[in-house]
DNA sequence: GCTACTGGTGATACGTAGTATCAATATATG
DNA sequence: CATATATTGATACTACGTATCACCAGTAGC
C-alpha cells in the first residue's frame, strides 16, 4: 500500500535524523497507525499490538507525536485521542458523540491568535482552540 | 473571612436549587477551594482534606464544575486543574512552567470564533482556545 | 422534635493514560 | 563479527476519575 511504505520511509528518516534505531516494534506501530483513519487512543494501539509491549507503544506515540508525526488532540473531559498529522499547524474539530477529530485551519484565526499572542504578558509559546459538535454524521 | 463567606452562601444556593443536600463534606470542600489562589487539581484538593472520601472530593469538584462555581483547564499533556471561575465566558493562559492558569477574554476572539462556528458544518456545541506561555514571573 | 425517605458518603475496586525501573536483547558501527 | 549502547517489555507505580454498595445523615412532613 502506497500510504503505508510512505510513512514507513518518512518513519525511518525521522529515526535516522534523530539517531534513533530503526526497530521491528516501532515499525509495526508505525504501520498500524498509518492504517488508521482518523483518530484513535494509545490504549486502542495497544490492544491491536498484543506482540509489543505497552511501554514501547506509548514510547513510540510519544516519539512520532513529538517529531510532528501524529498529532494529539484532547476530548472534552480532557483524554487524548491521536491522529496522523496532515498539515503543519491546525486546529480541532471534536465530535462529542462519536470523538471523531477532523482538522481546521484559518488563517484569519490565526493572525487574530498571533496579535493576541503579542498582547499577552509573558512569552507565548503555543496555543491550541478546539470545536466541539455534533458532527453532520451524528446529526442523523 | 468575607470571600469564604460568600461562596458558602453561593454554594448553599446552588445546592438547594439543584435539589442537592448541604452536607459537611461538601462545605469542606467548598471552603478548602475558596482559600485556593490559582489552579489546582482534584488530587490536590483530595490529599488536603483526609477526613473527606476522595470520592466525595471529585463528585463535589464535579457538581461545581457543573454548576459553573470552578471551570477546568487542561495543561498541555491534558492534565486537568481547576479554578474558581470568575467570568462568564472566557479562555485560559497557561504558564507551561509553573502551571498558573490564568482567565482571558477578548471580544474579537469571541467573535470570529462565533463567525467560524456558522461555517463549521454540524451543530458547534462550545470551543476551547489556551495559551501556552511562559509568564512573566517565570521569565524571573 | 421525631421519623421515614432518600440522597450522600466513603472504602474499595476498577479503568484509562502514562512514566520509571531494570534485566535481557537487538541494532548500528568500527 | 564483536561490541557498545539504544531499545525492549515485564512490572510496578502515579494521576485522574468512575462504579458499587453498605451505611449514614439531611430534610420534609407530621
Amino acid at each position: 500500500m502506497m500510504a503505508t511504505d510512505s510513512l514507513d520511509a518518512r518513519v525511518d528518516e525521522i529515526l535516522k535524523s534523530l539517531g534513533r534505531r530503526t526497530t521491528a516494534p516501532r515499525r509495526q506501530v508505525a504501520r498500524l497507525l498509518a492504517s488508521k483513519r482518523g483518530a484513535f487512543s494509545a490504549e486502542s494501539i495497544n490492544a491491536e499490538l498484543p506482540e509489543v509491549g505497552r511501554a514501547t507503544v506509548y514510547r513510540t506515540i510519544r516519539l512520532l507525536a513529538e517529531a510532528g508525526v501524529l498529532c494529539k488532540a484532547l476530548l472534552p473531559d480532557g483524554s487524548p485521542r491521536y491522529s496522523i498529522d496532515h498539515s503543519w499547524h491546525h486546529h480541532h474539530l471534536i465530535c462529542s458523540s462519536c470523538e471523531t477529530v477532523e482538522e481546521f485551519r484559518s488563517s484569519e484565526l490565526e493572525r487574530l491568535l498571533g496579535e493576541l499572542s503579542d498582547e499577552i504578558p509573558g512569552q507565548v509559546l503555543g496555543h491550541q482552540v478546539d470545536f466541539y459538535l455534533t458532527c453532520p454524521n451524528c446529526l442523523q
